[in-house]
DNA sequence: CTAGTCTCTACAGTAACTAGAGGTTCAAGG
DNA sequence: CCTTGAACCTCTAGTTACTGTAGAGACTAG
């Protein structure tokens, strides 16, 4: 056997931050790994393909349950791979669905900031159709996005 | 005047929870509200267009603290409404690249549950896929999307 | 007057981390 | 051998925008 990693070298390998590595372990998405005497924690090359796994399908807009329920069908490979399929079908239909979400409020912004002509902020286009809703397109919109 | 509002009649009104409200007044968003004689929250009419506004804001996924600072501009209606624009075309800017973003995703996912032919575990594409990014098509993702 | 509804404060929890304080361990250089 | 400094340890709190709960007090209809 190769001779364990700490956890910076694994955090670098995975290209993760080493708190997200002790996080991991703490909600039991990597196991707990062996400790050196001084208590450090020592990985193996198992566990930089596992949070490669965790990274990748974060990257893909996995949330951390999904993934979990991914990595315990990935460890019993002789069962149908149904719910795997059923999983990332689900997150191929979330993103859809927050696409078009997107898209419905691209537009309205659009809308608003087209309208703006850069006079004073009393006859300011953007101020008026927030502060009133029926001067927009939509009737209503989708109850937000997360914004950030 | 109007007879004050209750919480529960301006949150009916604006389309919002209770604690919505005392949540924003929390946070500096609403104003504090007179009280009854047993301390209860006493709302007009114009607490209820204000927080119109935050619901509309809001729906259109602008943060919180963009709210604020609209809030605050669209009380000086006599300034420019440049910072107001601005504002507006930054959320456009925002909700743009989360557009993109998914869209690439979306591509990605779409390929994932396509290759999948609905065998064992072991030989499951989107399992594969994830433990391995060189299969996928993207050489590197925009780390992620919050998922939800 | 009483029952039931509403409101009050204060705190905990959500997702997925990130940042910091304050203390230990380890590898290398002198 | 000793010291330095980076990397490690645990624990806590903060982020965003709320939501939910508990236990107590206020208000309203009958």
């Amino acid at each position: 056997m190769a001779r364990p990693l700490t956890i910076g070298r694994v955090a670098e390998a995975a290209g993760c931050k080493v708190q997200t590595i002790r996080y991991y372990e703490q909600i039991g998405l990597l196991p707990p790994p062996p400790r050196s005497e001084g208590k450090q924690r020592l990985y193996g090359q198992a566990d930089v393909d596992r949070l490669a796994f965790i990274r990748h399908a974060r990257g893909l807009g996995f949330p951390l349950q999904a993934i979990r329920d991914l990595l315990s069908l990935a460890d019993r490979p002789d069962q149908s791979c149904a719910a795997v399929d059923m999983i990332a079908r689900a997150q191929l239909k979330e993103v859809e669905q927050r696409i078009s979400r997107l898209q419905a409020l691209k537009i309205e912004l659009e809308r608003m900031v087209e309208q703006c002509r850069g006079g004073r902020i009393a006859d300011c286009r953007v101020i008026e159709v927030l502060s009133d809703h029926s001067l927009c397109h939509a009737d209503r919109h989708p109850m937000a996005e997360r914004p950030g």
